[in-house]
DNA sequence: TTGCTCCTCACGTCACGTGAGGTGGC
DNA sequence: TTGCTCCTCACGTCACGTGAGGTGGC
């Protein structure tokens, strides 16, 4: 039917640029309105097709389903909104992506011996992981009676986030510690030798505000190029825990905290710290290390006069 | 039948923490033999089911197809192979992702008036772009008889790759190249005056041999702080077209040089130079821009005597 | 009349998940 | 005998591409 200005699905789908099945596909799915048929049942399309078509596979190149698609056509308003919820997605999916690629690359360059076993740990874990079963791991570490706001911020320091850029040796870790955290190795016994000090002998909300006090003072120590343990804040590190246990700081009560200190540093913890450290940023401070350079300085000076 | 040792399907998914559709799945595709069947039909599974069920899931955790998966579990060898394939299409997926996001960003960070253009824009190049349009264009500028492995390394040159991880500002670019490049406008017309000098004039070889020279001595002098158009890189660029014209460098020539190389600078080129300049990387040259400095110096040094 | 276009089903893609309708096993 | 498990189809997912078998339009 030429002369009437329309076009046949032919001619419509060439000055688009893409398959007569694409653009029946979009007409039966109401996103491309045919502005007839023929006589013989042939489809015709007005002038607005080829914008409209245009449009749509804009859009589709965006990736948005053709559903998202058939919404943005009929109300341009929601154009804004639609990216937006893409956006996420997109997101998310690059999040997994480069998770998954720092795994392949990690398995590639596994030595042989070791592939399979990493493979297991890589099976365990979500791409990109979750830090659900690290929260819980602390959780059940951390004492009972401990105020929420408290538990939660204490969380926020000891559990990494998984990084936005992976490397193969993140992966590894990561895969690692979750294997660590949710194996077998870590039921109520080892768990109640990863608190700090027994139950019921301590003060714990004291001891857990105070020591997140002094490990920032440590942290900007160290960052100032001075050492973690330089004297004012090993004092209020020994402090920390007089209050908490109600005693007064004295070389008796430091020889005593030591032995306190080291009976507590168990191997899930240290694994735990080995692990995670490589996961925080240059800028997160690693309480693990903070701990352990405390505590070593703590016993290096017991036996010394106090200043 | 238990004492038999063996285990029904679902004892089997529950200790491999996956569904018992998953397992039926993988045994009906032959992932994961059974060992048999009970009497009244149920999959019956064997002791190494565990373990190839759990290695399963973690090359589906890498995101290999389960007929991939299949190849690897008849033959280990075939793993380093299958990893690497991966990791290319992964790479693939990656790029096309950020292509992707930083288009998505685009739309939602551009002013309403101009959203529809860009929609219409983004709707023409593929994520990621090939180059494959703007070598096309080149071929079509370049003089004809310039020699195949001459227009390879100009191609290489002028023709920029599209960035790993693009802003949002650099998908625009490249949107907008591509349509510059493919769309209406640079008929043969608007082609032939982009080129250097009129066809049949000049020995094409030796000017664009002399130029890819020239141009690096300029980038040189750029990158020491010196200036792009100091007076040996300057001589070096007019004795090249010299040479190819088959003239002396006289004050005359010079002049006469400004003149074409005004003529030739078109509106074509300009734009293509604005646009792609913010595409090459910062230890890249960017031939366009070194070109314009160098015949904007010659122009402001006409007249003057020559050294 | 001969090609070429266009029509409408119907199926495949990929790795399962979701039923439906029926049965085995403790 | 009663739940619970397990069985086998069959269908849906997503955006088309690929036929098959038939017909309109120049």
């Amino acid at each position: 039917m030429p002369g009437d200005g329309l076009w046949s699905i032919g001619e419509l789908a060439e000055r688009a640029g893409v398959t007569v099945k694409t653009v029946r596909h979009y007409s039966d799915r109401g996103l491309l309105p045919e502005a007839g048929r023929s006589a013989g049942g042939h489809r015709r399309y007005g002038p607005g097709a080829l914008d409209r078509l245009g449009l749509i596979r804009s859009l589709r190149a965006l990736d948005l389903p053709v559903a998202e698609v058939g919404r943005v056509l009929e109300d341009g308003e929601a154009l804004a909104e639609v990216v937006s919820g893409r956006l996420r997605e997109v997101g998310e999916r690059l999040a997994a992506l480069r998770w998954r690629e720092a795994s392949l690359r990690l398995v590639r360059d596994s030595p042989e011996g070791e592939r399979a076993e990493r493979l297991r740990l890589l099976g365990a874990v979500a791409m990109p992981p979750g830090t659900g079963e690290l929260v819980r791991f602390w959780r059940r570490v951390l004492p009972v009676r401990l105020p929420g706001p408290v538990v939660a911020s204490v969380l926020d320091a000891v559990v990494p986030g998984p990084p936005a850029e992976p490397t193969p040796a993140q992966v590894l870790a990561f895969a690692r510690l979750h294997a660590l955290v949710s194996g077998p190795g870590q039921g109520p016994d080892q768990v109640r030798a990863a608190r700090p000090l027994p139950d019921g002998e301590y003060r714990p909300v004291v001891l857990y505000e105070g020591l997140a006090e002094v490990y920032g003072a440590a942290w900007e120590a160290m960052r100032a190029g001075r050492g973690v343990a330089e004297a004012g804040v090993l004092d209020g590190f020994v402090a920390v825990y007089g209050r908490a246990l109600g005693r007064r700081d004295t070389p008796a009560f430091r020889r005593r905290l030591t032995e306190l200190l080291a009976a507590h540093e168990g191997p899930l913890l240290v694994r735990y710290w080995k692990l995670a450290a490589p996961l925080f940023g240059p800028d997160e401070p690693v309480l693990g290390l903070l701990h352990h350079e405390l505590s070593t300085s703590l016993r290096a000076r017991v036996g010394e006069p106090t200043v």
